[in-house]
DNA sequence: GATTATGCTTTTGTATACAAGAAATGCAAA
DNA sequence: TTTGCATTTCTTGTATACAAAAGCATAATC
């Protein structure tokens, strides 16, 4: 009935194949299109049609919806299944009041605790991100932008801290795509190389301060402001349950 | 066959029945076990088993163990199972640092946004704390003093930070059943009150200030340091998964 | 013509059967 | 006695069948 198992392992547009069990497959595949934006806020996920594209049962389906609800990527209703989350302008705000202070511990912790080798890799996640975006590949271009950010909480050798950092990251990144006008230049890798280059150098002050400009960098370039309303349609209807979701092609 | 069904609605100690659908039911209870230290850490929670008690099938255990395990409660092994965590030395460490932050940005938070009736609730739930501690259930206590943390980060009206904390609660309360000597008097509801105290006055500094104090309190209480080592044999090997966990009884 | 009621369809929630992997036990050989 | 191996048993992982709930459309009534 089901003999499509291969596309469960497929490289990543970095060249990289992501490995693991069955449900890490289809949960890396719901979130990268969460966040290149091939499903729209909204959209509903339907655990059977999800099991049939993945040729999984509907069991594998069902945790990594809850895995991905559990970060805030997807909301789960109870008996109305799992929709792609759309975070209001408000819910947006908290998430980037947490990121701050996230992201300032984050940047202390890694000043002291980053090690050579962990710099070298946040570098080589820079050159891939410049190369997405060169690439004109938007949507894995934010994917490695909170990626790098992730790789930076690692570094702070903070276990919970990660944890948090990473759902906070995958929601940003849904915000990214939801509230920034696909024209502008989004995640500026060169904060990155300099963000980086404080960190090696030890140097606590200029890092945190640089880290926080580039936050600062990132929400201002979203419309968060109330008048962004009239801007993204569909995501100010998003919270009204009684729409039908299916219309990707307007055919 | 399995016609024990009622079990699934408990009233807790402090009266208040917990609601909610099976999963609920069953992840409160495990938590609340841990908790209150009926389970022990490192004890394996095996599905079947827990199904039977419960009297629901797998599926619902699963779920809720997988709950647990985000929480950082509870440990997942891969094709292993679940056990109680028994969070290292380190471990702790690092969670307390997270919460420091959290609280710290939770307490300004809150005295900005606490509401009359928010306040109302937490100096109650310091009542009820104080009742379980002078009744001698310890184990409610620090449960209880759990959730006043976690009713301050309602307060704050911060979504993630909430969901963040209760997390950080949880393998909290986890660290002071392991380490916290049982005779030692725990959680200081004093410090409680004199908190809300400050919220209430909207005096900031006061409160971050009496907060941190109640955070260092804390964690003065438990053995943490490294000489604690030789003190509980059994968390010193935990790290090691190679053991058998059922050695609860000596025998 | 609008609105509510009712059954039909679709989708999720739960239990269970089966498969696969890990631990335990026993046996044999050194 | 100990160590290595094989078999057996137990536990977890996955799929699927069935039950229950929600959505949808049709029809009937006001």
């Amino acid at each position: 009935m089901n003999e499509q198992l291969q596309p469960l392992k497929k490289p990543t547009k970095t060249g990289k194949t992501r490995t693991g069990t069955q449900d890490d497959i289809v949960y890396a595949h719901i979130f990268d299109a969460i966040l290149e934006q091939r499903l729209a806020p909204g959209t509903k996920l339907s655990e059977e049609a999800l099991g049939e594209i993945f040729g999984v049962s509907r069991t594998i389906i069902r945790r990594a919806l809850s895995r991905l609800a559990h970060e805030g990527v997807v909301l789960l209703r109870p008996n109305r299944g799992a929709v792609v989350a759309s975070p209001s302008v408000e819910e947006a705000r908290q998430i980037f009041f947490a990121r701050r202070l996230v992201e300032k511990a984050i940047t202390e912790l890694a000043v002291q605790h980053a090690s050579d080798a962990q710099l070298a890799e946040l570098r080589q996640m820079v050159i891939d991100e410049r190369d997405c975006f060169a690439r004109g590949d938007r949507g894995a271009g934010i994917r490695l932008s909170g990626e790098f950010h992730l790789k930076l909480a690692e570094a702070a050798k903070n276990a919970p801290l990660v944890s948090f950092q990473r759902s906070l990251v995958s929601q940003t990144s849904l915000i990214i795509a939801q509230y920034e006008g696909a024209s502008r230049s989004h995640c500026s890798y060169d904060e990155h190389n300099e963000l980086i280059d404080a960190i090696a150098a030890r140097d606590a002050d200029k890092a945190v301060h640089l880290m926080m400009h580039h936050m600062d960098h990132i929400d201002s370039k979203l419309n968060l402001e109330e008048d962004s309303a009239s801007n993204d349609l569909h995501a100010v209807f998003s919270h009204l349950t009684l729409m039908k979701k299916k219309a990707r092609t307007p055919r």
